[in-house]
This record gives structure tokens, sequence and C-alpha cells, in this order.
DNA sequence: ATCTGAAGACATCAGCTGATGACATGACTC
DNA sequence: GAGTCATGTCATCAGCTGATGTCTTCAGAT
């Protein structure tokens, strides 16, 4: 974080946007209210509207933060796998796996949320299970992710104790061997 | 459904219950309200409070109807596996799905749908495990619950195209595989 | 030093939501 | 048929939420 000026809008942007993806990722967005972004972020909440349009547009904002310049990652490597899955771990699952497993009203928010899913973690897969030439590589690619977002998605949840305690070591084990189940057994 | 004598508090009961439980499992609790559950059941929506206490009592009573007498269900048993599916593909994954993969508020809720979600599918699940000498049985069986969970949102989520327009017999012998990927390769 | 526009703070609005209390109406008992 | 309680209806409230418009304040240019 820059040494902070009295005034600087740019820095005012990042920090809300920050303390959004936070917020978003713990409650959701209907869960979380534009005081709270402002209260947690040390900013007006109103310049939400100002620097991004409304909170709608600054969920989509913080979809696209989400990843980040982060490469593409093939869930089926066991490498790429363990790196997603530490920022995950760390960091949460974010906005776009929420919209991942509820339909939104806005159109603009549903496309963000395909459109990073799709080319951060279905692509690679699909990919993946083209080059083995297996039959339905896309809907295989999309059936491995959605298990893995309620996987990510329900160790936060409350609903199942030991995946909410399991650590990442074993954890990346078993989600490797489930996500393994897309492929023909040997 | 019952004759229709003009007045019957059993039946406004039952159809505010059968409205919330739709309207919940299409749009979740934060996106419903008292008043589309009562104009969808065709009863004034303030009767929900005198019947139940309260939206958030209607959301438990919606998650104890979900289930249903429905036994608990191996998912690893195909047959089993099939009938949940169809369950499933017919009328939507209910309010415990929803719960599954995001904290709530209230602690009644979130017991309810633990308690459910544990009685109907990671208890089966978990003895399958233990009597197949797996280590960590009830981790296994919770992952697996929680990656069938993801599938059945992710479905209605808008974000899956392909897992969208998947057909049940398709679908089925897919997740049939990729739940199989928590038992060791042979 | 002054001016000016950006950046931020503040008060406030309109809409929605769940809930409540008062009232009306019907059904059943005696 | 009078009385009584369950059932249903209606108006309304208080709180929250996102958004907007106005005013103040500061930084940098001239």
């Amino acid at each position: 974080m820059t040494p902070a000026r009295r005034r600087d809008s740019a820095r005012s942007r990042e920090l809300l946007l920050q303390a959004a993806v936070e917020l978003f990722t713990e409650r959701g967005f209907d869960r979380t209210t534009t005081r709270e972004i402002g209260e947690r972020a040390g900013v007006d909440p109103t310049l939400i509207a100002r620097y991004y349009g409304g909170k709608t547009q600054l969920y989509v904002a913080a979809m696209e933060a989400e990843f980040g310049s982060a490469p593409p990652a093939d869930l089926l490597d066991e490498d790429r796998l363990r790196m997603l899955l530490d920022g995950v771990l760390r960091r949460g699952p974010g906005p776009a796996y929420r919209v991942a497993v509820q339909p939104y009203d806005d159109p603009v928010v549903q496309d963000t949320a395909r459109t990073q899913l799709h080319d951060r973690l279905v692509a690679p897969l699909t990919d993946h299970f083209t080059r083995s030439g297996l039959d339905r590589p896309r809907l295989r690619a999309e059936l491995a992710v959605a298990a893995f977002v309620g996987v990510m998605l329900g160790r936060g949840s409350g609903a199942f104790d030991q995946l909410a305690e399991a650590g990442p070591d074993e954890l990346l084990l078993l989600v490797r061997d489930l996500l393994g189940g897309v492929l023909p057994r040997s």
C-alpha cells in the first residue's frame, strides 16, 4: 500500500475494491452492504457510486480482481491444483465462486462470472480432456469445476465439520482423487 | 390437495410451505420475500408470521419438508443416486443445499441444514467408507456431498452451459464416476 | 496568494422488507 | 340466533439499503 496521501482517489478506489473482495467472499453480495464496505476500507461508502457506478459494478470489479493475473489452472495438474487450493484456503472462494452456485439478476454479473470461471478453470480442463480423447470434454470440465466450487464453498458454510477442519495437504490429495473421477478408470 | 373449504388453516399452512420450498429453491432465502411467498401460495403473507413465527422459521420448515420422508441415500449406490438425482432434476436443489454453500446468521437454520444433510447424505456415505475400511470416512463423505451439492447448484446457476443442458442419464453416469473418485483406484 | 477543480463528507431520499396490531368475517357450539 | 373463537384481511410501522445532491475541504496550477 502506497504512502498514504491525504487525498488520493486511486488509493481510495483500491481500498474499496480490496474491502469489497473480502466482504463479498465472506458474506456474498446480498449480505454485504455498501456501508460495511466503506467502513472496512476506511473510505466513505458514497465513493463506491462515484468510482464504480454502484454496488453491482463493484461486484463485477471484485470478480475481475479475484483471479488477478493468475494464469489458467488445470485442476488435474497436481501442482496447479496445489497453488489454486492454497490461494482459496488463504483468501476463501471469491465472488465468482458464489455466482457459480446461485443465479444473479444482473446479466453483466452473470457473464463476468461465467467468463472468469471458464477462462481460468473450465477451458484448461476442457483442453485436457480433449487431448485425452474423452467424449464430452466441456461437460466433464464444467462438472469438475462445479464440484470443486462446491467443496470450496462447503468448507466455510458450517454445514460440514470435518471438511472445514481439513488441512491443505490432506485436502489436496482428496480433491485430486475426487476430480480424477471424471477420468475413465485405468 | 384437499377439497378446499373457505377457511382451513391447515391448508393455508401447507400452501405457504409449498410455495416457500419452491421459491427458496429458485432464489434462495435473501432474494425471496414473504409477499412473493404469499402471492404464489394464494394466501395472505401475514399468515407466515402467525403459522410459522416468521420467514426464518418458515425456511427451517422448508428444509425439513424438502427431504420429506425420503430414506437416507448412499450416493455411491447407483440406484439410490438415480433416485436422488431424479428428484433434484425435477424439483431443483432445495433450501438445505443452499445453506451447505453459504453460512447463515441464524444458528437454527445452520443446525437444521447440517442435520438434514448429515442424516440423509453424509451418514450413509460415512458408513459405506467405514465398511470399506477407508481412512477418514467422515471427511470423505463430506467431501463427496459438498461436490454433489456444487454440481446440483451449478446446474441452475447459469455459469455452466453444458452442465445446465445435460440430461439425466448422462449426468448420472458422470456424477457416479466423479463421486467414485473418493474411493481408491482399483 | 488566489483560483479552481478534484476528492471527500454529510444529510437525506425513496423503495423495499419483515413484522405487528387492529379489524372484519366466517364457522361452530349451545 | 347469540356468542365465541379461529381464520383471514388490511393499514401501517420501523429499520435498512442503495443511491443522490449539496456542501466543504484540500492540492496543485497560475
